[in-house]
DNA sequence: TACTATACGGAATCGTGATTCCGTTTGAGT
DNA sequence: ACTCAAACGGAATCACGATTCCGTATAGTA
């Protein structure tokens, strides 16, 4: 038994620097063209080798997990402006609105929401993501604003059906701003009365 | 050139029983599991070899638009079926309905309506799934009972997005009938008024 | 029943992308 | 400047699923 579990020790400058630009080319990389592309594209854009990314990143699949925490700590943050907005409806709207422009702005984070279960819900759950939506439903439903029957659970379904509509195929169909509409059109639906 | 381009003649018994079987085994296990089901898996599901069911479809894609056209025609009878209600949001509604439990039946057509672009305009074209579709939005508008604002092709992205939340795992969290609210959303959200 | 075009099965091959390995380079403490 | 643990690059390896190939089996026909 050594002192502690991990070791802890500062990063060397470059591989602190190397670390950031590998983040920084998933992220444009996999926001653009969703979780599949290369690694070695990935570390060709980041000016690395591929072995500086493995070195950071045990597998892809880390990988994606690190770019998911950026995102949802971002998700976590909208969810506690919505409960600080002393209009609970327009708190809500503009949180779903938000999400939703997450969502169309970063591919990956559609794919991880609708295939990665568990990289999700670590994200989710380190950041009280799961907590604060219910929370916001809740508070929702108490001021009469938002249809009885939802489940806090539609909150993240809705937002990955509407990101989903933007880069899918069926979503071309509807044009540009189709995911716009979707979004109101789901809005609306939510909406008591 | 010879007399005509395809090769006309009938299909030996034990071919056209082995195709049915290839485009069952296929249609269950892409239908539970989505389009990435190996080849390998659905010829031993069929009880065929792997080689039987490249003679039958030069390549995986093929196997995918020959099941997507089925439901495609399916989806056309819908269409026609909404048009031939008299009522025009009775018709309209059963249509989302029914097609919403076609995407929630079949992974596999969730997926090449988000995936596959070609093979699904292919199929829709084929059994004119925009016409009709232009036409049952017209005529809602027409009577008043749908938003204005609703472009046609945001009735596949629609949807594709319910069908989505179904296997996503951000739909697992909202219950086993999650899609089924989702759709009621959608459908109170475009209705006019 | 014999013949042969069709069809079949499944091992071998190919292609692609993730992951590993190892010889070389470099930051940072002396 | 010198040392060496930490990092690096990228070729080699692995894994896995699609696709091809070819020797064998069989439906349909005479």
């Amino acid at each position: 038994m050594s002192t502690s579990e991990v070791d802890i020790r500062p990063l060397r400058a470059d591989a602190l620097r190397n670390r950031a630009r590998v983040l920084d080319a998933a992220r444009e990389l996999m926001g653009a063209r969703g979780v599949d592309v290369g690694m070695e594209e990935i570390a060709r854009a980041a000016g690395v080798g591929v072995g500086t990314v493995y070195r950071h990143f045990p597998n892809k699949e880390a990988l994606i997990s690190a770019l998911a925490e950026d995102r949802f700590e971002r998700i976590a943050a909208l969810l506690r402006e919505a409960l600080d907005d002393p209009d609970p409806w327009h708190g809500f709207e503009t949180m779903m609105r938000r999400g939703a422009e997450l969502q169309v702005a970063d591919r990956a984070l559609t794919e991880v929401m609708r295939n990665h279960g568990n990289a999700m819900e670590a994200a989710a759950t380190k950041y009280e993501v799961p907590e604060l939506t219910e929370r916001l439903v809740k508070r929702c439903k108490a001021a009469g604003v938002l249809r009885d029957d939802v489940h806090h659970g539609d909150i993240p379904m809705v937002l990955c059906g509407v990101g989903t509509a933007t880069c899918s195929a069926a979503g071309r169909l509807a044009g540009e701003d189709g995911w716009k509409r979707y979004l109101e059109y789901v809005l609306e639906g939510m909406r008591a009365e």
